[in-house]
RNA sequence: GGGGGAGUGGUGAAAUGGCAGACACGCAUGCCUUAGGAGCAUGUGCCCAAAAGGCGUGGAGGUUCGAAUCCUCUCUCCCCCA
């Protein structure tokens, strides 16, 4: 600081606890970030950031979440594009009624206090938002149109109520999708999910599983488009028959799945699950007991336990036996647990030598072990375990000799041709289940007459207004069981009906909410489709990876939805995606209760730009970052040093035509291209080191007095222009310190010549067998054979080379010189 | 078990076929200061007292004049799916 002083005795520290409060009060009462729908000579961008559910605070990880994600916004802006930068709430959701029968607070106040406290805290961090397309899917004006979409999917078969096998939480108390489910636990509450049968609303996301497995039109990562590939998990195969007709019952044949049938001449057994239908049938009388007893065994054990890789295999002879179609041999029947009824057909066709569950089980109960598929090398000894890669195919009749893939599609076709089964396309997908058990939602606007027949409501009665409820424990059913009020109605046309008690699923307010931060307000249509046009879809999403098979999923399905009920023409809501990573402190997650990090009292005392910047500079947005107290001081004290130089006294420089006014301009242009070029891609680690790198120059440059006022001005003016994005508040106190006209955040990024942005002197390496021995710097236009001659000449090189014999010279044009000797 | 990603100083990281460690933290020494969780200067991958030199991007091999970067195998960690 001694130098400020010393240069200025009128110098004022930087005070961000002064100068934040003040331009956010300033842009608020601009309306500097309210976006118009369309602006002459601009085009539209529409930057969006996945909305928080307002749990009560915004913590170090939302404004992880924010803070880049609002720079590029801002860069994006400062590119010259109409940018519109929306933020909201994904307002209902369990949480709120947790804290209704925890704390005795009413849901909805509770989640409106939540959503003011978090606006206010959002404000705190200077984030672009346009709040005039503010939106919280708790009000009626929101859900009205998630039961208005409803309704026109009812109506047109997408949306249906079924009663089948569901998977229960039993802490929250409701049924959950299959996305909502990971390694069988409910991906909310952490509870062990179990199966139970209820009839339950869906939603038929399966209709589109091969539409959506298309994504080449997304500017996505990889890794995300990939998850979204294995969970819609599509697989080719073959249903093949076996013949049970001897049997003498209804059922001539057991079906079985497979995508494996080059090795149908391997099946030694069958297996079916316990619940199969057949097995009762099947099961001859000595061995009845014994299925009986297994069966009850099975059912009381969990899913994921008789899917587990590491359980012993179990099962039990049905006694009965049933007759592979192609090669007429009798294969016995079993039943086991590790096969679920709820996939596939209910029964395999076992290949011991092929499958490793298969040859467990074939272990187990000493079943023939064939094998039908060749290993590499394989001289016919036995296996040690199943080889369930692809090969040549053995002991498989006609088919021998053929690799798995021709043999796939030969006996694929033969079994069609001969009618034993047929070519099946399968889907892990399944439809997806939109009913909740609990209160805090949108109603589903259903009504049942005293038949139990379903009714939509009409549109015209929308929105069905949730009620306020007194008592939200959660039961199994839901709390609105308990208000006849709401439950029973005199419809004028059927009489006495009950209304649909479920919610929906939060992941549908979050569906399609893009849409209305397009056009918010309409009361009588979902959207505006001009303004709706002018937006979508969404040019740059950003989020996190966790939502990658459940929001991610279920907003492509919406979408898909909407354009064929024809809403709209546009494919995909979100053209590119950006996932952040994850950020730590001391390599753990950060969490309110048992790692915290609280941003408000380091805005207080770094102020909002220090915490923005260092958020960025922690490393590669996309890789996530390990949060360090210690580490944070490199960025205030760049703060200061920043606010240092852009408020020094210049009248001591001469005014124009310094020797180093050339170079301090050269460095301006490096950075600006740099800076430009990363922000660009979101690595705002490098381009805030770039602009470190020029602070520091420029430094030295005013250290030493061989520049003008003027260049020494341009430089400042370049750095501030560059620096907004990432930190607005210091970037427009200075932007006004200097002169120049409010607001820096209309302003447009300066360009670069790439002429100025270029190194006219060039360091040659020289390297001897690829080695670094010595460097030199030549002027830009010298030939080839100069440069090498001259690199030969090198003392240094001279030394090295004077006892070798010199094989082979690499020149690099303006990089090195290589001697391979 | 399958798929994907990562592994570089004491720390966060940079370099995506051409000077490994930019930028920053930390540390050390010095200056300034009544004081410092302030500022300034210099140094800081490892080995060697220093220089010269050698070694060095999880490990092993390969391609190349040249590899952190490309290929093969392998170990460890993280994520997704079973």
């Amino acid at each position: 600081m001694t130098k400020n002083i010393k240069n200025n005795p009128n110098f004022i520290p930087y005070n961000p606890a002064e100068i934040e409060p003040k331009w956010q009060k300033i842009w608020e009462e601009n309306e500097l970030y309210k976006t118009p729908d369309t602006k002459k000579n601009k085009d539209n961008y529409f930057a969006l950031t996945m909305f928080p559910y307002p749990s009560g605070d915004l913590h170090i990880g939302h404004w992880y979440a924010f803070t880049p994600a609002d720079a590029h916004a801002r860069y994006m802006r400062m590119k010259g594009y109409n940018v519109m930068h929306p933020q909201g709430f994904d307002a209902f959701g369990l949480p709120a009624e947790n804290a209704a029968i925890e704390r005795n607070i009413n849901p909805k106040k509770w989640t409106f206090e939540n959503i003011n406290n978090m606006r206010r805290q959002f404000k705190l961090m200077g984030n672009s938002y346009d709040w005039h397309r503010e939106l919280l899917t708790c009000t009626p004006e929101y859900y009205k149109w998630n039961q208005y979409f409803f309704l026109e999917m009812y109506s047109n078969g997408i949306a249906y109520r079924k009663d089948g096998p569901v998977w229960w939480d039993p802490i929250d108390q409701t049924t959950l999708a299959n996305e909502q489910v990971k390694d069988g636990k409910s991906e909310r509450s952490g509870a062990e999910v179990i199966k139970k049968m209820m009839p339950q609303w869906y939603l038929k996301i399966t209709d589109y599983a091969e539409e959506l497995l298309e994504m080449d039109e997304l500017e996505w990562p990889d890794r995300i488009k990939n998850m979204q590939k294995n969970w819609i998990g599509k697989s080719n195969g073959v249903e093949i028959n076996f013949d049970i007709s001897h049997l003498s019952i209804s059922e001539k044949t057991i079906t079985t799945f497979t995508t494996r049938i080059d090795t149908i001449f391997g099946v030694t057994f069958l297996v079916l699950a316990p619940e199969n239908k057949l097995v009762d049938l099947i099961t001859t009388s000595e061995q009845k007991e014994a299925v009986e007893s297994y069966k009850k065994l099975a059912i009381s054990t969990s899913e994921i336990d008789r899917t587990s890789t590491e359980r012993d295999k179990t099962g039990v002879f049905t006694g009965s036996y049933c007759k592979n179609p192609l090669n007429n041999e009798k294969v016995p029947i079993f039943i086991g647990d590790y096969v679920l009824s709820t996939y596939g057909t209910g029964a395999v066709m076992s290949v011991p030598g092929h499958d490793q569950r298969d040859y467990d089980f074939a272990q187990k109960y000493n079943l023939p072990i064939k094998i039908v598929i060749s290993p590499p090398n394989w001289n016919g000894e036995n296996l040690t375990e199943a080889y369930t890669g692809e090969g040549i195919l053995v002991n498989s009749s006609s088919f021998d000799g053929l690799s798995s893939k021709l043999a796939i599609e030969k006996i694929s076709n033969l079994i069609e041709k001969k009618n034993f089964g047929k070519k099946t396309i399968t889907y892990h997908l399944r439809d997806w289940l939109i009913s909740r058990q609990r209160y805090w939602g949108t109603p589903i606007p259903i009504m049942y007459d005293q038949n139990g027949e379903i009714h939509p409501v009409s549109k015209e009665d929308l929105p069905v207004i949730l009620p306020d409820a007194k008592e939200f424990k959660p039961t199994g059913q839901s709390p609105l069981t308990l208000d006849e009020d709401f439950l029973s109605i005199n419809h004028p046309k059927y009489g006495k009906m009950r209304r649909e008690t479920d919610t929906m699923d939060t992941f549908v307010d979050s569906s399609w909410y893009h849409l209305r931060f397009a056009s918010p307000n309409p009361q009588e249509k979902p959207f505006n489709k001009p303004k709706l046009d002018s937006w979508m879809p969404v040019h740059q999403y950003m989020g996190g990876a966790e939502h990658a098979v459940m929001h991610l999923l279920y907003a492509r399905f919406f979408n898909k939805v909407l354009r064929d009920l024809g809403y709209f023409k546009f494919n995909e809501p979100y053209k590119r995606l950006f996932n952040q990573g994850v950020l730590l402190k001391d390599h753990q997650k950060i969490s309110k209760r048992s790692n915290p990090l609280a941003p408000d009292p380091l805005v207080k005392e770094h102020g909002a730009d220090a915490v923005r910047l260092y958020l960025m500079f922690l490393g590669p947005w996309d890789q996530g970052g390990d949060w360090s107290d210690e580490s944070f001081n490199g960025i205030t004290r760049w703060l200061k040093r920043i606010w240092n130089i852009c408020t020094r006294d210049t009248s001591e420089l001469i005014q124009e035509n310094q020797k180093d006014d050339i170079y301090i301009k050269k460095l301006s242009h490096k950075t600006i291209k740099k800076v430009i070029n990363d922000l660009k891609i979101f690595k705002f680690n490098t381009a805030i080191s770039s602009l470190m790198e020029m602070t520091n120059l420029m430094n030295k440059f005013w250290d030493e007095r061989k520049i003008s006022q003027n260049a020494w001005k341009e430089s400042i003016k370049i750095i501030i222009l560059l620096l907004a994005p990432m930190a607005p508040h210091i970037t427009e106190e200075l932007w006004e310190k200097n002169g120049y006209k409010f607001s820096v955040h209309q302003e447009n990024l300066p360009s670069w010549d790439e002429n100025l942005a270029a190194d006219e002197d060039i360091t040659i390496i020289v390297q001897i067998n690829g080695k670094l021995r010595d460097q030199f710097v030549i002027n830009k236009n010298l030939e080839d054979k100069e440069i090498i001659s001259l690199a030969l000449n090198l003392e240094k090189i001279k030394n090295i080379l004077e006892s070798q014999e010199i094989k082979r010279e690499i020149y690099v044009k303006e990089k090195l010189v290589n001697f391979v000797v």
